[in-house]
DNA sequence: TTTCTAGTTTGGAATTACTCTAAACAGCCT
DNA sequence: AGGCTGTTTAGAGTAATTCCAAACTAGAAA
C-alpha cells in the first residue's frame, strides 16, 4: 500500500500503517496516534507522526475530518460517508452514506468543479 | 441589539457590532476584523476581539463557520445556510438554504437531538 | 556485500492562533 | 459624584503543528 502511494515503506510508515490501514473504521488525532505507538514499545518522533498522517491523507490512505479548529482528526475510513458530532463529548460517528440524501445540489461557481461535499450534522445529548 | 443580547455596549463592542452587525453578509476572521478597527482609527486589544467575536457567537449574532482548522471563521449570516469552500483560495461562499435538498437525514443516535446540519462543498478550480 | 545517495527521521526550536491574568478602566445604577 | 461590577488591556502563557539541520536508512548500484 505504501510503494503503491509512492510512499519508501520506511519502519515507521509500516508501523503506522499497522495500526491505521488494517480495516477497522476509526478517528484518530496524532496524540491518539502517538500514544498507540508509544504502547507498541516503539518511539517515533512527533514531527513524524504529522508528516506520515499528512501524506497517507494526501495519498488518499486517511481522511481528514473537519468539525472544529482545535486539532486535527483522522479517518481511516475514505469512502464516501458522513459524520455526526456531538461537540459537549467532542465525539465523532460515522453516518454510512446511503442514510443522507441530498437530492438538491447547487451549481458550483464559474469555471470550479465539486470535489466533495462534507455533511456534519450537530447532535445534543437529551 | 447588544443590550438584548445580554452584553453591555461598550466602546469597543459597538465599534464591531457596526462593522459587522450592519445586515451585509461576510465571512471575517479575528485578524481580518482586528484590521479594519485598525482601518477606523480606532484600537482594540486582540484578545477583546477574540472574546467579542465569541460573545456574539454565543448570543446568535454570528455563526462560527468550520471548513479547516488553522483559523476561525465567522458568518455574520446567522440563517440557515450552507457553503462552498475552495481550499486552493481559502475561500469560503454562501449557499442560500434552498439550493439543498437534504431530502433523507439518519436518526440521531439514542437520546440525541440533532442541533443543526453543516454541508460544505468542496470546490476546485477548472 | 559494501557504497552511495536521495529520501526520511529526529529532537528541539519556531510559529501561530488563541486564551489567561492581573491591573486599569468604564458603564450604569444610585 | 461614588461605587460596584463587568470589560479592556498588554503581555505572558498554551497547545497544536511546522520547520530545521544534523543523523540515519532503504534501496539502487558497484
Amino acid at each position: 500500500k505504501l510503494r503503491d502511494a509512492g510512499l519508501r515503506p520506511t519502519r515507521q510508515r509500516v508501523a503506522i500503517a499497522c495500526l491505521l490501514l488494517d480495516g477497522r473504521h476509526r478517528h484518530i488525532t496524532a496524540e491518539n496516534l502517538t500514544a498507540e505507538i508509544n504502547a507498541t514499545g516503539m518511539h517515533v518522533a512527533g514531527g513524524t507522526v504529522y508528516n506520515t498522517l499528512n501524506q497517507f491523507t494526501d495519498a488518499g490512505l486517511l481522511r481528514r475530518v473537519t468539525v472544529h479548529n482545535e486539532y486535527s482528526l483522522f479517518d481511516t475510513n475514505t469512502d464516501h460517508h458522513h459524520h455526526f458530532y456531538d461537540a459537549a463529548h467532542d465525539r465523532l460517528i460515522d453516518i454510512p452514506a446511503d442514510q443522507v440524501l441530498l437530492s438538491r445540489l447547487p451549481q458550483a461557481p464559474a469555471d470550479h468543479d465539486i470535489t466533495g461535499v462534507d455533511v456534519v450534522i450537530h447532535i445534543y445529548k437529551k
